[in-house]
DNA sequence: CTGAAAGCGCTTACAG
DNA sequence: CTGAAAGCGCTTACAG
């Protein structure tokens, strides 16, 4: 229709400059009039890029993604490239296709948000050729770039926070034993009581599963503890959530007689009553920051060992869930 | 390596009955020792069809979207086929994105989460080559099957609800006014009123725009109307969320001086205090239907007109923030 | 039941 | 600055 070879109207599009003005001209509007759209199969076939990320997400149903996806689309599709979502749901059968995934060479790069490389019989998903970038839980002694929160730190600075308010029988709800982030948060929260001068009461450690009826749970165990702690943090909002809600349904006032202390930031921690003291993870910041990392990757950049570890805080969000310790309970 | 065509290869992988045992057992044993995987693009270049299917929405931070994108997943990834994200988070720029990656023949389906079909200048969505499925929010006078609930009829029921429970001046908080969803539940909140004989004051329709925030403002608003509404239904979750949290700050009673209704079923209206009596959407449901039936389409099936339009129950779920019309405003 | 060969629609060295 | 041609890695009618 322009009067042109298919390779000056691949030009056209990919690298104008090299064109005649007139030319270019003449192929822009024979591309707009017939609404020309080069096949995408063939380009990838072609040029040996996809143009796309593969996203492992433990939970596509967990809120707590929504916004990490979130950040991770705006950073992908600002630099051209396209999104696939694989979610794990707990499969082995799933994570074995994600594996297949790369290998079949459908994606440029892979986000992992799930804390574990992704394995199947053959292998695993790092010993293919595409970058690999860890958000959210990083993955212990991998060899790529990790964005994640400084889980630690956050978890000694709750013990401290409750430390001033007179607390000194403080209990731990963490999550399964051999999760990254209840392994950092526990440590976090041994540090703090250290810090603090606190004996850390192995009986006042709770295990959960980082869900509501965790937290449930956990309640029930911790109403019959003698000498009852005056405060408890959890590892996570749901299981904070879960359990401040057992505890006042059950006639504890909170802050009153006990203070509740959670992590993550979710929105619904604003919404229950009290509303909940927590940590704030910037989730679409970490999306957003772990994203810009595969797309340098992805442009064949090597990402020199200081930029591979980001850590961004967790903001503390002091609310109503927190107080100063009951006066029947200072020694 | 099994001493073999590439054309042999190519049939034990797709097709594995043509050949004969044993030309298929050394096949499968070469490929499995050197953990080839045929290459995506050159399979979709020649085969014609991307095996994957994309998925619009509105916004991919609302929560209320991820387990509608699970069931979804589950049903697609059944059939071997992927999932591209697209999220329009309310820009242009994106939907016309969206046209352009059908166009390029980046999948073989797509599934609308959004309620309208993504334009651009030159023509829409709807005139590319593939099939297309709206879930959870209905194109109107689309062309193509629809899954949804059953809006209108859910709204009804929530006055039918209320006005059992004594209630005669009910108050509603909508979307915005062009909104879908906003259009079938308040016609449906009329139905209700026409049907339990209470008259239509339109001083008691407020409107919102579906975030927490709107409810708290149309909070505001109802606490000044005269007289006082003692019930309100609002069009969605986070609206009814907001509103029932600010006049229970404002000392109102809920549900003793005002009954609160919501819509959708979301995880945190099981956390308010007191808990939200609303309809439950099965998300799941609708996200599985309606990707079943894009499955179907892009098999090649055409779908009857009968089975195109699928409208599923919203479920009623009475809580706590219902109850019997206060004494003093009985007539 | 298996192989040789064409061709899917691009991009990009290589010429000119 | 532009065109002719090769080739990316498959699949599939067509032979045999």
């Amino acid at each position: 229709m322009a009067g042109v070879s298919t390779a000056t109207v691949s030009r056209a599009l990919s690298g104008p400059a090299q064109l005649r003005a007139g030319t270019l001209a003449r192929v822009t509007a024979a591309v707009q009039q017939m609404g020309y759209h080069p096949n995408v199969a063939a380009r990838t076939l072609r040029a040996g890029r996809t143009m796309l990320a593969l996203v492992v997400v433990p939970d596509i149903a967990n809120p707590f993604f929504s916004d990490v996806l979130r950040g991770i689309e705006d950073e992908l599709s600002r630099h051209g490239y396209g999104l696939l979502i694989g979610n794990l749901g707990n499969s082995r059968r799933k994570e074995a296709q994600m594996v297949d995934v790369v290998r079949a060479g459908q994606v440029d790069g892979v986000v992992l948000l799930n804390g574990r490389v992704p394995r199947r019989d053959g292998g695993d998903l790092a010993h293919g050729a595409v970058p690999i970038v860890a958000v959210c839980e990083a993955v212990p002694g991998a060899g790529f770039p990790q964005v994640e929160v400084r889980n630690r730190e956050a978890a000694q600075e709750a013990v401290a926070h409750l430390a001033a308010l007179g607390h000194r029988r403080i209990a731990y709800l963490g999550g399964p034993a051999r999760n990254v982030l209840e392994r950092d948060r526990q440590a976090g929260f041994r540090d703090g009581l250290a810090a603090c001068g606190l004996p850390a009461d192995e009986a006042r450690f709770l295990r959960g599963d980082f869900t509501f009826a965790a937290g449930v749970a956990a309640a029930g165990l911790l109403l019959r503890m003698r000498p009852r702690p005056t405060a408890v943090f959890a590892a996570n909002d749901e299981m904070a959530i879960g359990l401040l809600k057992t505890v006042s349904r059950a006639g504890l006032a909170v802050p009153g007689e006990l203070s509740v202390v959670g992590f993550d930031g979710i929105a619904f921690a604003d919404y229950v009553e009290p509303t909940l003291s927590t940590f704030r993870q910037p989730r679409r910041a970490l999306g957003q920051q772990g994203a810009a990392l595969l797309v340098r990757a992805m442009s064949g950049e090597r990402i020199e060992p200081g930029a591979a570890r980001v850590r961004l805080r967790a903001e503390w969000l002091p609310r109503d869930s927190t107080g100063p310790v009951p006066e029947e309970s200072i020694p």
